[in-house]
DNA sequence: GATGAATGAGCATTCATTCAT
DNA sequence: CATGAATGAATGCTCATTCAT
């Protein structure tokens, strides 16, 4: 944990501000002295705790993706049976999205973004569709789920289709209603388009 | 259609040339100088065409996206059975990452972008989640769907897990090998996860 | 003459326009562009009759100057008495004023302008007030004017001061009242201000 | 008091280069550059005190005519007569002259410039010849001025021709002989040309 | 720890000018 | 004679970063 991690976990108010700023203006948009007058220090703090804006980007960046990991990760934590840890895993996307929009809008962003950052965000979604992955796979193996889908393209689906889901939402309705958000997707998911 | 969409559209090489630098940095990183030396001409030339970045940026932003209606609308044309016709959709969506990745990418980015740009492409996200919602709603009503589901989220559903699914290949395998992407999309999106 | 001036003298209304762009909007902040747009021809044509806008420009106000030398000539000529050559003088001056208030500007401008063309305005300038000195001196030997002023301040003061409350009036009420503007600069000129 | 009047306030020596650079170079032709390096500071330092070129030319500009201002007015300040408050009107224009000669350059091309920073300096001048219109209605109820002439007329007149008459001496013969001038012009203005 | 004035490399944009048609 | 697409040098401006206090 980097000195500016610190400072950003010290002080939740800051982290905040900074999600609030690069996830509305973007990375390259958002300039030093913003984020110094918004946070309500001058800009030279700002370099006395991060080495540079990279490293507060991707700090404030950091902090947000491991709360949507913890939330996961206790999703899944409290359930055994595959289906309702995939019910626990939708509910806990759509919680993060509601609660932390910013957030997932700098990390959907950053994952279709350019080479310099991609890397770090793939390796963080990788490990989030390893998450559902694994649920499935374990569903499969305990007969729950279909053995022939495949799990990685599975899984990869539920992910995008989750936060795609979510963020239509956001910006059609201006807010996110989460049981019928959550009761359709589940619908899809587990039984498909067709009318039996 | 704008001086810089003839521009682009006489001289394809130069769409693609405008796309793949976009796609790869990123609007902001990518500067003048290295669009106009790598399509061969002089700054000015493209400032004669082009009111400035943001017009260039648009301008094949857009020669790309219409690419893709035109393929999705095609798609859809060949068929009457509404099953048919996603099947198709998700063929045509597929074929347009794997010929046009680097404008998937643009869309994608800008679709969880900042606020500038982002208003151009929900509007263009919500004219192909549109398109495949109407699919839905006729095959429910053709009874072919179950009617309980909400077309909105579905369609959106099925949006972002096609292209989603797609970029998670490329970034992973560096290639799309659509026939098992297609497969397991259908699959999942016609029957659900369920075991029967 | 040049094949600039040429141009414009046979096209009275280009020169109009000329005068009329770099007046209202001075050398530096006039493009081509602008100019050949209000012309109603192309930038070539421009360039096909002038060397480049620093021609353009000096042949446009050359014309303008010279109407101005013409009217102050024909003024002096019409009368004996060097009183009523001053006030001839005066009268057109600020008929030249009235008729060709852009061209005013761009001189005075330019006489105040930077090294580049002040040398040009300069000389333009003191042959105008060399007219009026030449009458005050061919006043003063005739014992009509006071011996003991020097004409060439008296005349530099007069030219100045015809110009100022030419532009002043033009600026304050929109339009030049000649007649009220004549009588007070003849009344102080010739009687000062002082009560007697 | 903006930051960058207070920069040029604090700093008398930066002052006189900027008015130097703009006086000789004029608006357009001074490049950010140019005044950086004359400075001798980067060109970022400017635009930290400066929010473009307009308002560091504007800030200099302003600075340069209060000192006008301040001058007038303690010249008036003297004195209670009418008569010597001109006399010390024009004595302190013509000091103004010799000592800011850049300034009253920058001045009077502004005061005859292009619409944009037209209105700034209408109002600067219009300030002044106030100052003189005031000085002479004043004498004109204490019956020392004629009181047929028109004031603002006058005092248009008189501001015109003192700068005028400076500024061709100093093209002229490059320097200002201020009580020549001064005796000719107040002799011109009290008794006018007309021998008694 | 905190500050904010100073820096300068980097970049978008403009526009006079050219020249092939 | 006339055109207008193409050029590229020139320039205003931004902003991440540094460092003396």
């Amino acid at each position: 944990m980097s000195k500016g991690t610190d400072f950003l976990n010290k002080d939740r108010e800051k982290f905040k501000i900074a999600v609030d700023i690069f996830s509305s203006k973007g990375y390259h948009s958002t300039t030093m002295d913003e984020v110094a007058q918004a946070m309500g220090v001058a800009k030279g703090t700002i370099y006395y705790h991060f080495k540079n804006k990279d490293e507060l980007y991707l700090c404030t960046t950091q902090l947000g993706i491991s709360i949507l990991e913890i939330m996961a990760r206790e999703a899944i934590g409290q359930h055994t049976d595959s289906r309702e840890k995939i019910v626990a895993l939708i509910e806990s996307y759509l919680l993060f999205m509601h609660d932390y929009a910013g957030i997932a809008y700098i990390f959907l962003r950053e994952l279709f973004g350019d080479h310099n950052r991609r890397d770090f965000f793939r390796e963080a979604t990788k490990s989030y569709q390893k998450l559902i992955q694994n649920v499935l796979e374990e569903g499969q193996r305990a007969g729950a789920f279909a053995g022939d889908l495949n799990a990685e393209i599975c899984a990869s689906s539920i992910f995008g289709m989750i936060f795609t889901v979510a963020i239509h939402y956001l910006q059609v309705y201006g807010e996110l209603s989460m049981d019928v958000v959550k009761d359709n997707i589940c619908k899809l998911i587990f039984h498909g388009l067709l009318e039996v």
